[in-house]
DNA sequence: TACCGTCCAGACAGGTCTGTCTGGTGCGGA
DNA sequence: TCCGCACCAGACAGACCTGTCTGGACGGTA
């Protein structure tokens, strides 16, 4: 995972130095790729708008497909991020917290650009993709895992499946963010799973 | 929008007529379509695998993007179809029927070639196509308004509430049909909208 | 027979895409 | 001073795509 050890060995000025070509390669690349799907960016726009020769962009990604691997990744990182910040800040209470990692829905939506998931997208528009589809169920099966996990010690009755209903709504939530950024969404998300999880943890239901 | 009366002047004999040059397109482009994204699919493929002349396909369709959203129109009767007949399958109680159409989830998943929402992936895939950002628009509104007017009848406290959640769990169930069908979404899904349906139309709640 | 509409077959132009290759520049260390 | 490395700039090949155009076959009708 980690190989880019630039950053360790200490920049002398850090206000001379421009990113990295690797940098605003993969900058370059997780905008347009995002805003226009990576089948609809050409390596030559990459190339002109993060100013990096051709070569250079091959050397570091031999293949298109491994910058739409890296692109993937890095939505990774973001992305959960973004969803265990809204829970961490929802307090301390797990049924709590499974509630509020909605207020990352809201939020994504309300940044400008936004377009729904970037994972479920490029998976579409690339059917036949063995890499991109595992990525995808990997990054899927991460989320899942982790609510399973906030489900378990909320009590719930079945933590696989409010953990599975809770993704449900997420995904469901983004998918309709490729087309309009409909504000009423997140809260519909966020009620749904209030009531999933109040009917889960309920001691007898 | 009726602009193909082939039919109505009657066959003279059903067993010696193939379908029409049209109707093979379609029939053709469905199935490309769907299984690779209107993108992954070249109109010398369609032309091939359908048997017709380019002149032909041109002449009905006169840009691909015709022969797109013809095919959009005919995933959203379909798919309006299959989830009507699920609702109505499962009685005639509107609680019911709200919670049945999952079952067209379920039947969906189970089909060959099942790969999720035809609309969110063209959508996905073709970012700046207001075309086909407006039918899926409508399609999604249409299902949506029919949830409602269901959930009017079962007398929900805020149907349009309702409808949006469940529209949230089917638009989820069906995304994560873009990476493998997961058997146990549509069930998953569908105790959650029974949970989402008791806890909407219970008189306190 | 002559005509017309629908259709098949395929060449073609013009564009875009990925990936390779050549050539030149600037910098840091031996 | 020389070498090696990372990089910039851009030409190029080969494939694929959309959309147009020509030429001819077939069937029904006057």
């Amino acid at each position: 995972m980690s190989e880019d050890g630039s950053r360790t060995s200490g920049a002398p000025d850090a206000t001379s130095t421009r990113p990295s070509a690797r940098d605003r390669i993969l900058d370059t690349a997780f905008r347009l790729f995002y805003a226009n799907g990576p089948r609809g960016v050409g390596v030559d726009t990459v190339i002109a708008e993060s100013g990096v020769a051709k070569a250079t962009l091959y050397k570091h990604f031999p293949r298109k497909d491994d910058l739409v691997l890296a692109y993937l990744d890095r939505v990774d990182t973001a992305w959960v991020g973004q969803l265990r910040a809204a829970a961490d800040a929802a307090g301390r209470d797990p049924r709590d917290q499974l509630v509020g990692l909605f207020d990352a829905l809201a939020a994504a939506q309300r940044r400008d650009g936004y377009h729904g998931c970037a994972f479920i997208n490029t998976a579409a528009e690339s059917a036949t993709a063995p890499d991109v589809h595992a990525r995808t169920v990997r990054h899927k099966d991460a989320v899942r895992t982790w609510l399973a996990d906030l489900a378990r010690q909320a009590g719930a009755q079945d933590p696989e499946l409010l953990a599975r209903q809770l993704s449900l709504l997420v995904d469901g939530g983004l998918a309709s963010g490729v087309l309009d950024a409909d504000a009423d969404v997140p809260a519909a998300a966020r009620a749904a799973a209030r009531t999933l999880v109040d009917a889960a943890c309920r001691p007898g239901g």
